[in-house]
DNA sequence: AGGTGCAGTGCAACTCGTTGCATAGGTATG
DNA sequence: CATACCTATGCAACGAGTTGCACTGCACCT
């Protein structure tokens, strides 16, 4: 129930096709709120019909047409009732987690290469974020409004890549102390 | 398809019915891999049918009657096929940071409360996590094998509520002093 | 000439996951 | 004494999310 909200949090910076909606998940809203093309444009089909946005046919040359969406009067205040109502604790769902568990019951070595593969990622998506921040946010303490909050939500995902890759460090050290005593 | 192998893991551990997992899901392995009961009851008869658990009825009085699950050879084979082969990175999905990213479009004091109200929440798991890491892994140092494994899951936890926690103080005190400034 | 990739929308079929309900006796709480 | 919660399993219906495919046309690489 809360694609439609990061959906119109997004339109709401910027009017957008389906397809650009879904590049700008696998960019920004998406690391905290994963959403496949397929997903959103179901779902903007749904809140299209609801009257939360409304679309124009775009004709482009050289591209197929694209219908641009943006937020109706109903959509904003659909909106604005949801941000005030409570919403669940975040959600983790972490196979390596799963595996880490259950590694003495198979190839402890092979648990100990792919934790060291998830390090690896999640060292990638942290100097992603921390590019965004000093491009985007250089002097923070000048920041308020839209601005502010988008600077924050950036810092929860280095800090949740930050504590990602130092439990990685901590399992593989050890994991590798272990198998050498 | 992979609520089957936290099943198997959790199985492997310990023997259980159906509502004993669902309660263990509740309290240490959901953290990383939640589910409901009704979740559980499907998988564990599609596990049952695929032969990779069989399940004795067992009797109680003044209780309904339980089917308890053990793995059999076959789910111990398909669990460590499965520790051999990648998972996909830990997918996190956080409704307050799609509310925070949207703050400024409805009412930003109630974004705030909520901020805290989270902080709340990830602090009374924190000191949960804390506490059995106390209780179940006083020294850490000398474990091996399935309990260091155990630990290091746990430590895991640990890390993400530190990190959710201290997020949701960062946020809270820019918009504060944003607030009043 | 052929393959890959991007931009753009969408259907169909599937699995995953949630919610509400039903049943039933026992035990605790007010 | 009524209400509510715990143990225990499960159905039915729904909503969320994934995967595979289809079609168009341009651009780029080999």
């Amino acid at each position: 129930m809360a694609l439609e909200h990061a959906i119109l949090v997004s339109l709401t910076e910027r009017a957008g096709s389906g397809y650009e909606l879904a590049r700008r998940f696998d960019r920004s809203i998406g690391f905290f709120w994963p959403a496949t093309h397929q997903q959103i444009y179901r779902v903007l089909r749904r809140m299209d019909d609801a009257g939360w946005i409304t679309h124009t046919d775009v004709a482009q040359d050289g591209r197929p047409d694209k219908k641009v969406y943006e937020v109706s009067e109903d959509g904003r205040s659909e909106l604005a009732r949801w941000l005030a109502e409570p919403v669940d604790p975040a959600i983790l769902r972490d196979g390596l987690a799963v595996k880490l568990r259950g590694a003495s019951l198979g190839d402890t070595a092979a648990v100990l290469r792919e934790v060291e593969r998830h390090r690896a990622e999640h060292a990638t998506r942290l100097e992603t974020y921390r590019g965004i921040q000093r491009r985007d946010f250089p002097k923070p303490d000048k920041l308020n409004g839209r601005e502010l909050h988008q600077y924050l939500v950036l810092r929860g995902g280095v800090r949740a890549e930050e504590s990602f890759l130092g439990w990685c460090d901590e399992v593989i050290q050890a994991m590798r102390s272990e198998s050498t005593s």
